[in-house]
DNA sequence: ACTATTTCCTGGATGC
DNA sequence: TGCATCCAGGAAATAG
């Protein structure tokens, strides 16, 4: 499931491939779940236009599109993978996969494909895309620890709370709680500044290592290019209930938490 | 102004 | 083997 850390390899791969390629055309499916906004916008926004850059904001994608010539984006086109979405560079003679809600024809002769069979992705347009919450690689500590005063949710919900700080999903909020020897379900307003301060070092830690290792592949995640990463191999807790914690051996815990598993070691996490 | 709960989706795993 | 049921979860909608 695509966080910070697959969205951030995601955009850098596509920028990679496509920045500067002009749209040429768009198909869009018969689905309307995976739109955000109208289809005839979407198409109209998009046909034409040069992609200028390809940038994360979140767990967002964002390709910033410019008329011709034209150095200055007239809009930007956003693209959020849900838990099963996929972004890929295509040949247009690959076959196009079940589950395709977008094809996007480029001047190059490829095509950006949109594959999402639980269609909780979602496309947009957009001039001047926003989106609430901070980004947490970009946060001051002293910013990080006014988000959680006064907060009466668990700490693992305000992680998670997009509106406070962007990009941090399930895996990377249990991971970095464990590094930060706090239990989910502590409530964000009783964590020490010692705690926060922790918190803070490990939530920048492990989103960094994991933008290094190329994200985690769980379930159905690859790249632009089609390849997995590999912090998977690196999770310390997520998705590994009953086994043993690598620090003290205690088998790990995973409760529920407002609908989310959530897991934990019981005697590293306090 | 917050917080908690429900809803949307399908494929893979599980159970009988 | 086949069929039914459950579960994964990001974010929006709804309810409190």
């Amino acid at each position: 499931m695509p966080e910070l850390p697959e969205v951030e390899t995601i955009a850098r791969g596509l920028a990679g491939r496509v920045m500067g390629d002009v749209i040429e055309s768009v198909w869009l499916g018969e689905k309307r779940e995976p739109l955000k906004s109208p289809p005839q916008e979407i198409a109209g926004t998009l046909t034409g236009k040069r992609i200028a850059s390809v940038r994360r904001l979140g767990k967002h994608i964002v390709f910033d599109l410019a008329r011709d010539h034209e150095p200055r984006p007239a809009a930007q086109w956003i693209v959020h993978l849900g838990m099963t979405g996929q972004m890929l560079v295509s040949r247009p003679e690959v076959e196009i996969a079940k589950h395709t809600h977008a094809i996007v024809k480029l001047a190059s002769g490829r095509e950006l494909r949109f594959v999402d069979p639980r269609r909780f992705g979602r496309l947009s347009v957009a001039h001047g895309f926003e989106t609430s919450g901070s980004e947490p690689l970009e946060i001051s500590e002293e910013n990080f620890i006014k988000l959680f005063r006064a907060r009466k949710t668990p700490i693992k919900s305000a992680l998670l709370n997009q509106k406070l700080l962007r990009g941090v999903g399930n895996i990377y909020a249990d991971e970095s709680l464990y590094r930060a020897g706090v239990r989910p379900r502590r409530r964000a307003a009783s964590l020490t500044r010692d705690e926060l301060h922790k918190l803070y070092r490990a939530v920048q830690k492990v989103l960094k290592e994991a933008i290094a290792a190329g994200g985690s592949s769980v379930s159905d995640y690859v790249d632009a290019d089609g390849e997995e990463g590999f912090f998977q191999l690196r999770h310390r807790v997520y998705g590994r209930e009953g086994k043993p914690c690598y620090k003290c051996k205690t088998p790990i815990k995973r409760v529920v938490i407002a609908g989310r598993s959530s897991h934990y070691c019981p005697k590293c996490q306090r």
